[in-house]
DNA sequence: GGGATAGCTGCAAACGGTTGCATGAACATC
DNA sequence: GATGTTCATGCAACCGTTTGCAGCTATCCC
């Protein structure tokens, strides 16, 4: 049915081996056979099976992509970018939804691993253990996680956190609330400690509330808890707790900068529409560096990198001067 | 190094073939055998080779899924039903980016027909011809187009644009404007055709302006010749259109929905978070029957079934009543 | 008791490539 | 002119799994 090494390899009057060399090992064939070797090929419409080609070589040119929720707007950038930048070094990319569950990301890692070279796990909920364990079977790259012995691409929210916190205090604010993420991520400690350490350098006094569902109702949720603080400005886990807020804020009768400034982290595109001041996170970046170490990874026996990448602060219309300033 | 069924057969005392037959058809060997066979396997930790078995019997496990843009927000909901619908019946999706352009989506068909069994095209940018073409080699279900001869999942705009025009005539408007989008969209050929229709039965005068990028620049480029025409509402392309209007309208001191009202078209979770009248595009539910459809397809001889979808208007605050009334 | 049948299992040939090794030709070296 | 190299190609085993066929055993029927 389909056309295969064989078909080629008649039609130019070679051995399938040479057939196989034009196509895996150019160098080594004559260039006049080379010719009609790739001539025949064209003409047949022939494409290597990669599957069979998998079989021998042990390289599927398939990575996996494992994601908490496809459709939480921090992840498709990065999926995108990844997923161009696979192309470019002709990979194929599964990607996979753990739906924030620990047990369906072991499965998904698992049953993956006989078809892909590699995988990154963004954000993984897996304890550490568990990683290093599958690590055995799937070299990996994780993103925004640090276990030990394993690449990291880490987008450290510090930076972008201690712009925000200046920018805050440069406005007049003194009173701060952080609302905090889920206990487990590696963002929510950075950003914890970025936050108390940008604080004091601020002269600012730092609430801090959570953890909060990193969801648009988790920020909804905290609204009057908020209010009831004093503080004239909040700095959000994510964009999503900070709309959550703000759109919970503006149901009350409450002014979104004029009463509290509300600060996000991710710039998602949801932020920029909505003009809410935020953190940027470089998920595409981190998506193509990630590829770029998994490669690697998959080629080489270096000891593994780790990769930092800087965030910063993008000013909308969610941030102005405390009520009390003139 | 990974073990085989031939590690697992030797374990178990049998042959090869029938630890075979124990994954792959379980009927045919003998309880107690079976419970050995498994037993071995599970302690050596045995996982079939997926590239393996798709050599010899022509099925990967593997679908594609081919998307324009997987960062516009209304691809990700889809992706994300698509995939967890597909891991049910055992498939994995690879996910690739076009960059909306035609010649990138050709090639990612080509390259990947080796490796799925078949193909989710959304909204594809290629020719009818070569979408036929193609469509020899793997087997497609296409969402958001209507190529003859193939299965096709429709989410169709007409009935929530029916119920948008009525909202707005409902509100006392008379003259809406339609923001159009590209001219080769299917879905923007049935919102013109429908919009026309439901500005008749409502008595609405309709104007059109377009085509337009589908983008937010798309919508804000428009903006001069909205307020130009004396429109009172605005229906647009699609939630970005939308979203990119109301934000340059807002930048020039109008007031929305005050002076203008505005409705998109997607859904999308910024247009959630954005308080933006929209209509809802059921892209989770059209995910999940393109994959049943093409995994049946993928198994029988049936002639293409097509899926249409309804949509509905979501009301937010980005509508209410001309300037006019009272 | 003999033949047919059903139920399991083993054998070996695929599936579509890759690759180490052997072979042969052409050419250079002394 | 014998020897050694280099280059190009063919040969055949192998990657891990499936599957048609054949063979064996036990059971059943008359």
């Amino acid at each position: 049915m389909a056309v295969t090494i064989k078909d080629v390899a008649l039609a130019s009057g070679v051995h399938v081996s040479t057939v196989s060399r034009t196509f895996s090992a150019a160098h080594l064939v004559n260039s006049e056979t080379r010719a009609r070797v790739l001539a025949a090929a064209s003409a047949l419409g022939y494409r290597p099976n990669r599957a069979a080609r998998a079989l021998s070589t042990r390289r599927t040119g398939n990575l996996g992509l494992i994601v908490a929720d496809i459709a939480n707007p921090f992840f498709p950038p990065l999926i995108k970018a990844a997923q161009a930048h696979a192309r470019r070094s002709d990979h194929h990319v599964f990607v996979a939804d753990t739906d924030e569950q620990a047990r369906v990301e072991e499965e998904l890692i698992r049953s993956m691993a006989t078809q892909v070279d590699g995988a990154l796990l963004v954000a993984p909920r897996l304890s550490n253990r568990l990683i290093a364990e599958l690590s055995a079977d799937v070299p990996f790259v994780v993103v925004n996680r640090q276990p030990a012995g394993l690449p990291a691409v880490l987008m450290d929210v510090a930076s972008g956190a201690g712009q925000a916190l200046e920018h805050l205090a440069g406005l007049g604010h003194r009173e701060v609330v952080l609302l905090t993420g889920p206990r487990a991520s590696w963002t929510n400690q950075r950003l914890e400690r970025a936050a108390e350490e940008a604080a004091e350098r601020n002269g600012l006094r730092l609430h801090r509330l959570g953890p909060n569902q990193p969801t648009e109702e988790g920020g909804a949720a905290v609204a009057d808890e908020v209010l009831a603080l004093g503080a004239t400005a909040a700095l959000a886990y994510n964009d999503l707790v900070a709309l959550g807020l703000v759109r919970e804020l503006r149901d009350r009768g409450a002014s979104v900068p004029g009463d509290l400034s509300v600060v996000g982290v991710d710039n998602t595109d949801t932020a920029r529409h909505c003009a809410l001041t935020s953190v940027d996170m470089p998920t595409a970046a981190a998506g193509r560096a990630a590829i770029d170490l998994l490669l690697h990874r998959v080629t080489s026996e270096d000891p593994p990198g780790t990769v930092t990448l800087d965030t910063r602060l993008v000013v909308r219309g969610s941030t102005a001067a405390p009520p009390g300033a003139r």
